[in-house]
Parts: structure tokens; sequence; C-alpha cells
DNA sequence: ATTCCACAGGAAACAGTGGTCC
DNA sequence: GGACCACTGTTTCCTGTGGAAT
């Protein structure tokens, strides 16, 4: 033991005023910069470049359609080729509009046209947030598009999760967006559409595949070989020199090339990985680093996952903690004694199952059918993280506490 | 070969909220 | 103030299913 035991708090304010730090530009390490070379990408850049030009001569582009797993650069391209064409058009003074828009931002159909309304320049009052017919909203759209003789580029990130609302609320939104040109007699209306998912053109109606898909451009996945690239770079400009170790970054660029080629979570890692050698005042980050990072990444999606869950949702997840390895018949009574002790009215059993699968699909909890001859068929479910994290987690929630 | 269990999971309907429009 | 709209969370109703038991 040392003789002289500092308090913690003395500890830190010393460490932040005395202590080096190893990041000096932290928004480089942020998934929404915007790096001068995107390694590995300029035959996409230039294909997307070469649709998108049609617009500079007033004639109207193609729509195109972008594929790739996720952290394979597709916004980041498109981004760029756009601001770069907004750079030049600001010289002139040709009226050119970027509108983006991420479907899964938005919950609904509604709010992602109310969102590129916005961006339009409509207000409150032109278009309100609620209460109005989608096809109302999309003609407010298109007239504030003719009125002002705008040229508009609407970018459609996930664009397949915006299919799937649309499939849902029985509307053919984007078959008329796809088609709007027809309906705009001034200015101009190109998509751009934004996927992960290579399978969801399938599931789209051929109409809006014939229009939507007339240029496609596929990101392939990034090989660790290209990861470590991009790190490199990235690490060039966004710690001081020298502070990460060669080991630290193949580690990292071996991790993310494992996940499919996501350059993104590889970032993401070695911004924590960053972030905890820092606070523990290294001077280098190390592969202990990368490591820690990645488990305290996986960690902190747990917790909170589980804190955004509604009430009905976190008392299912004790049931399975405590009914644990069993059948829907037996959490769903574990769940109705613990919907008694809370004074909760419980959910039918039907409900119950949706929202089991719901949070499946978060990985909090794994599903298994098992068919069981005449005791019929059913589906087990076990937790697949520690229970300790999960009364942690439920611990701060007020109504719960007692029962953990 | 037939029966029958204990659910899975789809479809549709419904209630409630918070809004517009005329 | 009544008709209408989008949307969410839920209930109701329903059909389907693999294999142990008979």
């Amino acid at each position: 033991m040392s003789t002289t035991t500092l308090d913690p708090i003395e500890k830190l304010l010393e460490a932040t005023v005395s202590g080096k730090s190893l990041i000096k530009n932290r928004t480089v390490l942020h998934h929404t910069f915007i790096p001068n070379n995107i390694h590995h990408r300029d035959l996409e850049q230039e294909k997307v470049t070469q649709s998108l030009l049609p617009i500079l001569k007033q004639s109207r582009p193609s729509n195109i359609l972008i594929y790739g797993k996720p952290g394979t650069g597709k916004t980041l391209v498109v981004r760029r080729v756009l601001s770069k064409i907004q750079e030049r058009v600001e010289k002139t003074n040709f009226p050119i509009k970027l509108i983006y828009g991420n479907s899964k931002e938005e919950t609904t159909l509604y709010g992602l046209l109310v969102d590129f309304g916005r961006q339009l320049g409509l207000s409150e009052k032109e278009l309100p947030t609620t209460g109005l017919s989608i096809s109302e909203v999309f003609k407010r759209l298109l007239r504030i598009i003719n009125k002002n003789s705008l040229n508009t580029v609407f970018i459609i990130d996930e664009i397949d999760f915006l299919a799937h609302l649309v499939s849902k609320s029985k509307n053919d939104i984007l078959y008329q967006l796809t088609r709007s040109n027809d309906r705009i007699k001034n200015g101009s209306l190109t998509l751009v559409g934004i996927s992960n998912d290579l399978t969801f053109k399938d599931r789209l109606d051929p109409r809006v595949i014939s229009s939507l898909g007339e240029e496609e451009i596929v990101f392939t996945s990034y090989s660790v070989n290209q990861i470590h690239k991009i790190l490199e770079d990235r690490i060039q400009l966004a710690f001081v020199e020298g502070a990460v170790e060669e080991s630290a970054l193949n580690l990292c660029a071996a991790m993310a090339g494992r996940e499919h080629g996501d350059a993104r979570r590889a970032i993401d890692l070695l911004r924590v990985a960053g972030e905890i050698a820092e606070r523990e005042q290294k001077e280098k980050v190390s592969e202990e680093h990368v490591r820690r990072a990645s488990q305290k990444m996986e960690e902190d999606k747990e917790t909170a996952a589980i804190q955004s869950y509604p009430l009905h949702e976190k008392l299912l997840i004790l049931a399975v903690m405590r009914a644990g390895g069993s059948s829907t018949g037996e959490i769903f009574s574990a769940y109705t004694k613990l919907c008694k002790s809370v004074r909760q009215k419980e959910l039918t059993q039907r409900r119950m199952t949706q929202m089991l699968s719901e949070i499946e699909l978060s990985g909090i909890i794994s599903g298994r059918i098992v068919h069981q001859g005449i005791h019929g068929r059913t589906k087990k479910f076990k937790l697949t993280i520690s229970p300790e994290t999960i009364k942690q987690t439920l611990k701060k929630d007020l109504i719960l506490e007692d029962l953990v």
C-alpha cells in the first residue's frame, strides 16, 4: 500500500490538469465525420456523381439505389458527393435542395414526410405534424417544390425500413415519389435510396423497382486490410502521434473485419478504447484496451436496451429470469404473479409472446421452439446475459426496485 | 394410424390519443 | 362541433404444427 492515498476526486482532478490526452480531435472518431479521402470507394463516388450530374444541367438525373452492409461507407460517399455538388452550385444562383432523411429515425411514414417538409422550409402551420392524410402531406411537398422551382434530391437512408412502413399502411407513396416528376412542372425530384438489406428489392412493388432502380450501386464489405488502412488514417487525424500501438490497431481491424467488415464499428471501437486508455492515464492505447472497449460496448448496449423498455417488457425480462429456461406458459404465470405484486393489470398471453419475440430481437433473451409430443409445442426462453446485469439495471426502476 | 396437447404466430378489429379541416 | 386522419398498443379470433401417447 502506498503511504499517501489520494481522494478519488482529487485524483480525477489531478488527471485532467496534468494528464496528457491521447485524443486530439474527437470529431474525427464520430461516424458523421466525412474524411477527405474515403478509401477504396473511388469507383462508387464516381458512379454516384455521374448519375447526379444531370441535375446541374437542369435535366432530371436518374434515381439511385445504393446497397451495402452497415459501415461500408454508403452514407459517407453520398453526403460527400452531394456536398461537392452543393459547393459548386452555391456560386451560381441555381436552386438546388438536398434533403436527407433516415427512415429508422422517424418511426412513421408521416413523420418522415414531415421531416422532408421541414427541410424544404415548410413551417408548422403550413405542414402540421399530425392530423392530415398522407396524400395531403405529399401534395404540399410537391407544391412547395413547384412554387420555388426547386431541384430537390431526397436521400432516404435505410429505405428498406420505409418500404416496410409503406407496406403496412397500404399506401403507394414510394411509387408516387419515384414518379413525382410527372406532377412537377418547375423543378425536379430525385431519389437516392440507401439500403442495408440486399434482398429488400424483392419485396417491393415491381413498378417501384423499375423507376427507383434506374441506377444501382453496390458497396462491397471492407476486408480486414481495408479497415486497417481506414483506421490508420483516422488515427493520424484523431490521436496524438504514437498513441496507438500497432497491435491494438491490428486487433481493432481484425475484430471489426470479423463482423462483416463494418468500418463504423471499427472506428467506434477505437474511440472507446482511446477513451479508456485516456481515463487510465496510459501513454498508449493497447490491445487490452481494445478488448475492454469491445466488452464495454457490448454491455452498454445491453443495459441501454433494458432501460429503454416499458414496464411490462421489464416485468417479462424478470419473469424469464425467475423461470429460467422454461416454456411460454410458465413464463406467463411468473409474469402474472409479478404483475400482481406491482399491482398492474396483466396483458394477454398473445401480447406477451409478441413482446417476448421483440425482446429476443435485441438479444437479451434467446428462444428455441421445442416440440414435446402430446405436451404440445412451446418456445423456451432463457437469458443470454448475466442476471446480475439485469438486476443492476432494473434496480434503477422505482416500481421494480423492491422486486429485484 | 390417429389423436391431441400447448402453444406459435398471422390477421383483423378496436380503443385511445392528438391532431386538422371546414 | 363533427367528420376525418395516422398511429400505437392491445385484444380477439384463428389456423397450424411435430411428435408422444394411445
